[in-house]
RNA sequence: GCGGACGUGGCGGAAUGGUAGACGCAAGGGACUUAAAAUCCCUUGGGGGAAACCCCGUGAGAGUUCGAGUCUCUCCGUCCGCACCA
């Protein structure tokens, strides 16, 4: 009998460095194995692990550890998200190098990330900011430079004044730059893109297909890649009112049936067509240049009034030469989308009807909904964008609104102007290209020579990587890449002649856009992937991490993989077969007298649940007990995972963090939680112990018959046996965690009604063995280090981490009587215990007999008699 | 504004259209102990009743169904995403 208590700090140590020794989780590429890549989100190497890191690996692992004991070839690795900006401002603030710094921090997370026993495969280990890695990415920006899939071009850009830097759109969140929070600004640029848009179509349908993805993420992408089907329609300028003469307007409209509702045009500030006319018209080019002015900040934009300025040139109306319209520059018109021109129809588009309520424009309805009188059916201040039949619309009345579309297309696309179609059919998308060119250091080089001669010449894939200089300095604002003394300066790999390299760096969004298929063989050096490997592996089944990344980085990497498979990189399109949300971890918050925040460590907690009050451990300070939110550093909520180890053990943390909340949901990390967690890896250990003795009398071979108790131990097992591997194939950890609870108690009050004096029946000793054993191997996911330190116990010479998984025995699930509920007119009045394969007529006839059927029937009756196999009973009057 | 998700005891939450509240936390009572901790046992949605039992109950209201926390519609509330997208 074990009466000392379980000590986590020692086992869990002494574990580790036996599966770290015997290379337990070594995955071997050659394994016949059917295969199961899992895959966690790589961290940004700040320095220190914290609970969302905690949350998030723990909850990998216990996938890991699962399909490994279902019999998977299981690919678990882990690496190093390990460019990018604050590794910088440490150099800067701190006189360190990135370098230096990124790998101190690497060393010292990798620790803590051993401390919670996860079961990485630490031999595949990689780090974007290791030429070995980041030359591979260089590779790969050459290819898709030679197949079109890069492009270098000027446009306006994001330009975060802070970081100094240009953002892609997906990086600016509310106009603010996702990283340092300013307000981020337009600029104009030249910039290297890589060519998101050419697959906007795929990425889009192709989501459909992701059937193990979350909704929300592949609604928030559909919305995000923004498909839109329309009309592109040319047209004519009326060339008395052109300071040129001829001329013709482009637009992209998906309401063409709304084409006689026209009110006015309406072209973007930088519209070619505003720049002519601003020419020859002084008053238009102040009033452009005034929406350049109030357009550099996105929440200014957000926030200006509707102006137009009316340039006197007249459209003609597609359908009718004499009917003229007026062309306005408009300062919500953006350039990036569509032609950057539009007709207006104000009945029917609520922005229209603002612009033409306020210039005095006037508006027909040309759609009326189902319930109105066409003759009366007006438009005041609301725009009408519903359902209807064509009004005022010549040949289109009567129609419904698709069949209008229609028939406006099919009209102009017949019709031809200067030997080209009025208008087509065009599919337009929300999506732009990916901007990946960063003016900072600490980022992947893009191995790009500019040349006086022959111009933007790629570095030849023999030279690569073009490596990071280490000997910057960061004394001065800007790139330390662009005042590097030498760096810059090379020959042109075409001509000899001086020639300087690009300075900028990759969007360290691209270094994670690739490294789940580093990871499927990180050793080859020849090539990013090897081809038969990265196809074997890939897609990842089961990839989890934070919601933040729905757009960022699962677009990019969804675009990137088929980049790979374009230049022969990969073989699949889709690179997470699998995808889970995790929510966050959150905690109190607590506020002292003067305002600022006490973080947890600080506080003492005293009272009970209605009555809690906090003071401030050091001083006795009275502390206000505030709202429960995302840990964070600013309103130092935040637990160190380093701290819960040494007081309670890993497998209590990642315990807790299974077990509360549902594990796409928020958890609130709570002390008297962890205490609840630690209770039970104790019980756990005693309960483990009581069975070992209990399991020394047993018959190594299964006995051939079980007597009522031994049988009742093997049905509670093998019920809990099917209930957890259920959960734990459906993510569902917080009800696994609650079949295991429930488990763990039946068999300690089975144990404790056990009379041993006489010792115990060998069937029994056998089932209590048997019980025992699949309750480790049940938490071992969760636990690792407890269940091996169990599972020896237990008398096994080999680790728990390397058992297969127990078969449920099904004739233990299945029970020879079933107990219905009964109910009458659905409200429950009794149960009913019959044999497991009675007819119905049998059943109706006992629930019939029952007292409290009469009771509830009252005399009357029943119309029929529902009886739904094994489930349930209704009779109904 | 548009789109989506969610709403269940004191709390976290469970429940293939089939006994609502599993499991945990908290609380109350008890056992053990000189005492405490630890551990173990019992109670714990609301109301009525001595009890057997009965009534009410999953944000509100309607509907579908033999049967609704679950499906449909309307409303209320909370959270999230997008937002001049033509």
């Amino acid at each position: 009998m074990t009466t000392e208590r379980y000590n986590a700090r020692e086992a869990e140590a002494r574990w580790q460095k036996f599966w770290d020794e015997r290379e337990i989780f070594a995955t071997r590429n050659e394994d016949p194995r059917p295969k199961y890549y899992v895959l966690e989100m790589f961290p940004y190497p700040s320095g220190r692990i914290h609970m969302g890191h905690v949350r998030n690996y723990t909850m990998g692992d216990v996938v890991a550890r699962y399909k490994r004991a279902r019999g998977f070839n299981v690919l678990h690795p882990m690496g190093w998200d390990a460019f990018g900006l604050p590794a910088e401002n440490a150099a800067i603030e701190r006189k360190i190098s990135p370098l230096a710094w990124t790998y101190q921090n690497i060393e010292a997370m990798k620790a803590q990330l051993k401390s919670m026993g996860l079961s990485l495969d630490w031999s595949r280990e990689i780090a974007t900011c290791d030429p070995e890695y980041y030359k591979h990415q260089q590779r790969m920006f050459l290819d898709f430079l030679k197949a079109g899939l890069v492009e270098r071009k000027q446009s306006k850009v994001n330009w975060d004044p802070v970081d100094q830097t240009v953002l892609a759109n997906e990086q600016v969140i509310d106009g603010r730059g996702w990283r340092s929070g300013a307000l981020v600004e337009q600029r104009e640029l030249t910039q290297w893109f890589f060519k998101i848009t050419a697959f906007s179509e795929d990425l889009l349908a192709a989501l459909d297909r992701l059937e193990r993805w979350p909704e929300k993420v592949r609604l928030m992408q559909k919305n995000w890649i923004g498909r839109s089907e329309g009309l592109l329609v040319r047209f004519a300028l009326d060339p008395k009112t052109m300071p040129g003469g001829e001329g013709e307007l482009e637009v992209y409209t998906t309401r063409p049936d709304t084409l006689f509702g026209a009110k006015f045009m309406a072209v973007a500030p930088d519209h070619p067509l505003a720049t002519a006319a601003a020419r020859t018209n002084p008053a238009l080019a102040g009033f452009i240049a005034e929406c350049k002015r109030t357009g550099t900040a996105q929440e200014l934009i957000d926030k200006a009034e509707k102006l137009g300025f009316d340039t006197g040139i007249k459209a003609i109306h597609p359908f009718d030469p004499n009917w003229k319209l007026p062309v306005y520059v408009a300062n919500f018109i953006l350039m990036e989308y569509g032609t950057g021109a539009i007709f207006g129809c104000p009945a029917h588009d609520q922005r229209d009807l603002d612009f033409v309520n306020k210039y005095g424009l006037g508006n027909t309805p040309v759609v009326c909904p189902p319930d109105a009188d066409p003759k009366t059916f007006i438009i005041t201040d609301t725009a009408y964008d519903g359902d209807g039949r064509m009004i005022n619309s010549r040949f289109l009345d009567g129609m419904t609104i698709e069949q209008a579309k229609q028939e406006v297309a099919r009209r102009l696309e017949t019709e031809t102007r200067r030997n080209r179609p009025v208008a087509q059919r065009q599919v337009n998308f929300r999506l732009r290209d990916w901007g990946i060119s960063r003016q900072r250091y600490w980022g992947c080089p893009i191995p790009i020579i500019h040349c006086p001669a022959c111009g933007v010449v790629p570095v030849p894939v023999a030279d690569l990587p073009v490596r990071l200089p280490h000997d910057v300095t960061f004394d001065r604002p800007g790139n330390p890449l662009d005042h590097h003394p030498t760096w810059k300066h090379v020959a042109c790999p075409q001509c000899g002649g001086a020639a300087t390299r690009e300075a900028d760096t990759m969007d360290t969004f691209v270094d994670s856009s690739w490294y789940f298929a580093r990871f499927t063989d990180p050793w080859i050096e020849s090539a990013p992937t090897d081809r038969q490997m990265v196809d074997a592996w890939l897609p990842v089944d089961q990839y989890i991490g934070g919601i933040e990344h729905a757009i960022l980085h699962l677009l990019y990497s969804r675009f990137f993989t088929r980049a790979m498979k374009a230049t022969g990189h990969a073989g699949v399109d889709e690179p997470f077969a699998g995808l889970f949300t995790q929510g966050m971890v959150v905690h109190e918050t607590y506020r002292k007298a003067d305002g600022s925040w006490a973080a947890p460590a600080e506080v003492t907690i005293e009272g009970s649940d209605d009555d809690r009050r906090a003071t401030l451990a050091a001083t006795g300070e009275p502390i206000e007990i505030g709202a429960i939110e995302k840990m964070s550093k600013s309103k130092r909520n935040t637990v160190d995972p380093d701290d819960i180890i040494a007081s309670y053990g890993a497998d209590t943390a990642r315990w807790f963090m299974l077990s509360d909340s549902p594990p796409e949901r928020d958890v609130n990390w709570t002390e008297k939680g962890v205490q609840g967690a630690w209770r039970f890896t104790q019980r756990l250990w005693r309960l483990a112990g009581e069975a070992a003795d209990i399991a020394r009398a047993a018959p190594a071979d299964r006995p051939a018959e079980f007597a009522a108790p031994a049988l009742a131990v093997r049905k509670a097992a093998h019920g809990a046996l099917a209930k957890v591997s259920d959960a734990i194939e459906k993510l569902h950890f917080n009800v696994g965690v609650a079949h295991i609870y429930e488990f763990a108690g039946a068999l300690q009050t089975a144990l404790g009604n056990l009379n041993q004096k006489n010792g115990v029946a060998p069937d029994l000793a056998w089932a209590v063995r048997e019980a025992a054993g699949i309750l480790v191997q049940l938490f071992h996911p969760m636990m690792p280090h407890l269940a091996e330190e169990c599972w020896a116990l237990l008398g096994h010479k080999t680790p728990v981490a390397a058992a297969p998984w127990p078969a449920v025995d099904p004739g233990l699930l299945v029970e020879e009587t079933v107990t219905l509920p009964v109910q009458v007119n659905g409200k429950k009045r009794a149960d009913v215990t019959v044999a497991r394969d009675a007819t119905n007529g049998d059943i109706e006839a006992a629930v019939l007999g029952l007292d409290a059927v009469k009771k509830a029937l009252d005399g009357k009756v029943p119309k029929k008699v529902i009886i739904v196999p094994h489930r349930i009973v209704n009779v109904v009057v």
